[in-house]
DNA sequence: CACCTAAGTTCAGTTTCTGGACGAACCATC
DNA sequence: GATGGTTCGTCCAGAAACTGAACTTAGGTG
């Protein structure tokens, strides 16, 4: 199997995968939600090649997960946006942060801290049912084909 | 950058993501939580080259996020199950999952359906805050530095 | 004019991934 | 006891992806 034909696997995990699921895509957006938009920036911060710059941007681009937006004419420069499907991936990211904060903090403790405005706390991310809002485990659940299975 | 420098830096997604953050590694762990455990079981299912399913099952064996364990002797054959840390992923797994569900799932629905034992019912993973319970968006998160950071 | 910025593109060389063949250790069957 | 099957790998040549460094475009600054 090729990674193009990830996408096309009857599997939510294979198409998303497709996209978000290299190492520097990943990075990417975890700067994305840090507010970095130019493509300097993540250059500079990822200090990668600007090639897989170039192609990870216009993937996610072209995938409606960033917006390429112009800030500016004469010369024209764009800045790169979290969209709304974009922003969906908040809890991705989120939860690999709370993995590797558990498994891969120092002693020294977490590197970023994150407070939830709206209750003023800084807070862990816990993954809750959205049917009974209980917390919810690996072991707790059984999967089974649905609609969309081949 | 390389990619083994992501795992020494301060920053919990690029320590996660050299672990985790590739295209097979997810896969794999996908299965793994389907139930999959033997080399061969994942070799078939995923259709990819034997060497990179080798190289993906080391790297997570080393990291503690599966166990290779003897389950017959003569010829002694292993199977790989995932430890608590391996456990632990499952959010990250299913935000994936819930992602792919949401903007990739076609006309036919979601290809898998989760249901939770506890209460019974098919649910979608909802990430909350650990202190005060309700459900958070990228928007009402605050982030700085804490006490791992450079 | 010389130099700077932002956002890329191009290219040769290196690393990684791929499919397919092969190996090792045992078992079952004829 | 030769053949074939199972399981879990390794090895290798060729293909694909990644790398750093230089170059381009379109304008702005002193």
């Amino acid at each position: 199997m090729k990674w193009e034909d990830l996408a096309d696997q009857p599997c939510s995990i294979a198409r998303s995968v497709a996209v978000i699921g290299d190492r520097w895509t990943l990075m990417i957006l975890r700067d994305a939600f840090l507010g970095v938009r130019r493509f300097e920036a993540f250059q500079t911060r990822l200090g990668i090649s600007r090639t897989i710059i170039t192609a990870r941007l216009k993937l996610l681009v072209d995938e409606g997960v960033l917006a390429k937006i112009p800030y500016q004419d004469r010369p024209v420069r764009h800045e790169y946006r979290l969209t709304q499907k974009g922003l969906d991936l908040y809890p991705v990211v989120m939860s690999i942060v709370h993995w590797g904060d558990r498994h891969y903090a120092g002693d020294a403790g977490a590197p970023l801290l994150h407070r939830h405005k709206t209750c003023g706390c800084d807070f862990a991310p816990v993954m809750t049912c959205s049917e009974c809002h209980a917390p919810v485990g690996a072991r707790e659940v059984e999967t089974r084909a649905g609609p969309g299975a081949v």
